[in-house]
RNA sequence: GGCGGCAUAGCCAAGUGGUAAGGCAACGGCCUGCAAAGCCGAUAUUCUCCGGUUCGAAUCCGGAUGCCGCCUCCA
């Protein structure tokens, strides 16, 4: 079966069939690294990545372009600011965000290119622009002539004369139509700038996705993505840009990612409700972030909050318990590093299930709903075993665990061993909640010996003690562990 | 004003013409000294409302209501 995406372009779902059998040229814009990432950057970096995943797990050959934007007036503010320079300060978010995606557990691109080291590439686009009648200049700066494109507002679905209508403040009397947007931006003194044929200055906003793409992927590709607030004006113009420079189609299908909403609120920097990566991450595990983000549909909003995340936890904490109870099982199955190291491509019908949705423009939510389908049946196989029946699913849980260890690996969870997992589950409680271990070890010693004169009184006092401590204690056959309630 | 999206059980969330996945919570059962974990079972005759098309609609069409996004930097 065939990959089907949503294309914005054209507002429906189409079979995706690259230009080049068999490999796959895809393109996503990245941050302007001018600040901490938020849970925004986060949704969007994930999604693309279980993408790429997804694809590289269909057998394409995936060239993954994500850029940063490193150098834009907010960064020249915020440099200026802090008395630093637009490059140490892009550098320093970029070693920020290279941090809170790696622990996302996100793959990296194959190229990460940044505008700065493309300046040449992008004179050349604008010079093309010229050329054939797309740009013009104005007291050095370069402006993309809107109204000599054909196709302008086709992405967004929107049209110049509409939204004229729509008035819009400051009009730059220069500008030959409202919608014409800048291409190169002339330096002010103090500002960092290149040399170009039109004086001083650097690259405006949207050509350096034009001119990196073209330069690593091509100046037609498959993939283009982004978050939905992209649409308009960013990728409309790159797309006005990149065909008129080079008369081809720019891009077959453009992605675009749905927002994160902050307790049904919008998140932005204005109301203050915006939400950092590494703020989360100090009490949320990150796989745990990844399955909220993959929880629903990549195109739909998705509303975070406290307990939205913590059900994500829980949710999570039931697939390593099953990983766990796996390791530990008595029954001679496969261990978890052999089985990830075959991933053989078997075709169960579990996996059929999960590939489907993830044909159908990347469903991942119904795809976590197969997954969690293979826990529930995994672990009643283990019940059946352990009761001593059930011996005949012994051969189906070899592959079971293929399977479950290859959904894992598209959706980016599953990446430790259930012990780390777990040890680093307690330490992110233990920062939660104020406990003493030794303390609650102690207690649990002195149940023991309570329960070994099978004197459960006491044993339940000191289980009703740790309770109120947000302790629950599980008896196991090889001794007593503790966890704290969520 | 222009363009677009969404409304499914207490909450989250799939399902886009064939009779409602999954997760969390709650309830009953198995297991357990009691629990926890795990498993099993019962939970939406119904998918915001009103019409229409169809043998058949949560799914398509029309209308109403509500919520939201974009049109300005934004993932």
């Amino acid at each position: 079966m065939t990959i089907r995406v949503y294309n914005t372009l054209t507002r429906a779902k189409e079979p995706f069939e690259p230009m080049i059998p068999g490999k796959v040229r895809m393109y996503v814009c990245g941050p302007t690294v001018y600040d901490s990432c938020h849970i925004g950057h986060a949704r969007s970096v994930v999604v693309f990545d279980m993408i790429f995943r997804y694809l590289i797990a269909c057998g394409y050959e995936v060239t993954y372009v994500r850029n940063f934007t490193d150098i834009d007036d907010k960064i020249i503010n915020r440099a200026n600011e802090l008395g630093m320079t637009t490059q140490a300060l892009a550098e320093k978010y970029i070693i920020e965000f290279h941090e809170d995606m790696d622990a996302l557990n996100n793959l990296r691109p194959t190229i990460e290119p940044k505008a700065t080291e493309h300046i040449p590439q992008i004179i050349v686009v604008i010079q093309r622009l010229f050329e054939n009648g797309y740009a013009y200049a104005a007291d050095g700066d370069v402006f993309f002539r809107v109204s000599a494109h054909d196709g302008y507002g086709k992405l967004s679905g929107r049209k110049l004369d509409d939204m004229e209508a729509g008035a819009r403040v400051d009009i730059d009397t220069r500008k030959e139509n409202p919608f014409d947007f800048v291409l190169w931006k002339a330096s002010k003194p103090g500002e960092p700038f290149w040399d170009s044929p039109w004086g001083k200055g650097r690259p405006g906003w949207h050509i350096e996705c034009s001119a990196m793409g073209a330069d690593y992927l091509g100046e037609s590709f498959d993939i283009h993505g982004g978050g939905k607030d992209l649409i308009f004006p960013h990728h409309e113009n790159e797309i006005a840009q990149s065909e008129a420079a080079f008369g081809k189609t720019f891009v077959k299908y453009w992605l675009h990612n749905g927002f994160v909403n902050i307790d049904q609120e919008k998140m932005s920097k204005s109301l203050g409700n915006f939400r950092t990566i590494r703020e989360i991450l100090k009490t949320c595990h990150p796989e745990a972030l990844r399955l909220f983000l993959l929880s629903s549909h990549y195109r739909s909003p998705v509303d975070f909050n406290e307990q939205a995340i913590r059900d994500a936890g829980v949710s999570l904490d039931k697939i390593y318990a099953l990983l766990e109870r796996i390791e530990k099982s008595a029954a001679d199955l496969p261990d978890l590093e052999t089985a990830a190291a075959v991933l053989e491509e078997t075709q169960t019908k579990d996996w059929r299930r999960f590939s489907d949705a993830m044909n159908d423009d990347f469903n991942s939510a119904l795809a976590s709903g197969v997954l969690f389908d293979v826990v529930r049946t995994f672990n009643r196989r283990l019940d059946a075993l352990e009761a001593g029946a059930g011996e005949e699913d012994k051969t189906a849980l070899g592959s079971q665990i293929i399977d479950l260890l290859r959904m894992g690996r598209i959706l980016g969870i599953m990446a430790e061993s259930p012990g780390e997992y777990m040890t680093r589950r307690r330490q992110m409680d233990m920062a939660a909640n104020t406990v003493d271990p030794e303390a609650v070890e102690a207690l649990i010693r002195e149940r023991e010996a309570a329960r070994a004169d099978r004197d459960f009184k006491k044993a339940d006092e000191i289980r009703d003690r740790l309770k109120t401590m947000n302790i629950v204690l599980e008896d196991r056959s090889d001794g007593t562990g503790w966890k704290f309630i969520r």
